[in-house]
DNA sequence: CTGCATCCCGTACGATACTG
DNA sequence: CAGTATCGTACGGGATGCAG
């Protein structure tokens, strides 16, 4: 285990892969993701829908998490009553197809890893 | 927005995407999936040194979760002192190429997004 | 309609000490 | 060496109410 190697892994405080993950790997950011990919542009209200068990006050902070990353864009319309729509950026399509690998996995894997924890379980 | 679409996304408690990223999305797993995909076969000394910041209790839980979910094999030999060795399963490796994609674009993309968090706080 | 403010709770996480 | 036990804390996240 030379010291070069180590240095690799030390996590401090600007580790690249901590720093991404800490922003999709929260409760919430990647199924906005994914549903805003799906669908190309949103309103607040329509990815509410689309994520049943969000509640408002956590999609609010989600996407806003998401924007301040530059991975989603906000536009506001000034109409009444007020209308704002959201869409991934160019960053955030760059980001889905890693996204979508790690979904297919899992969909491909689920009932394996399930079966894995009820017997660990045992 | 059809119906059909709206339940491909609705989020329910079985839901593969959180089902998986509920485990590897927490502060510490993806790292020692890192680390053992880079060396193979580890103690768990040696996992604790390669992540410098974790603690011993996070990282025999953390350690417990990829257990219970079959991403990494636990191997006891019963001598004294007591050695403890752990490795990828091949789903763990399985799984490694995803996230190693991840983890190229976090590394490409660390800096501009760091720079959006900046200026979306002005 | 969009989304912020407030209150509250469970749990993820960390520090320390101890054991086979 | 490889953990467990215990205790505190901080933060994510839910419910509700209010505002522009």
């Amino acid at each position: 285990m030379s010291e070069e190697k180590l240095n690799k892994f030390s996590v401090s405080e600007d580790c690249p892969v901590r720093n991404v993950l800490d922003r999709i790997g929260d409760k919430w950011s990647m199924l906005v993701l994914l549903v805003l990919n799906e669908e190309g542009v949103l309103r607040f209200n329509e990815i509410d829908k689309y994520i049943e068990t969000i509640s408002q006050r956590m999609l609010s902070v989600t996407l806003k998490g998401l924007e301040s990353d530059g991975l989603i864009k906000r536009t506001v319309y000034p109409v009444i009553p007020p209308k704002v729509e959201y869409e991934l950026t160019e960053r955030g399509q760059s980001l889905m197809p890693h996204l979508q690998s790690l979904v297919s996995w899992a969909k491909a894997n689920l009932n394996d890893i399930k079966a894995s924890r009820v017997a660990f379980e045992a």
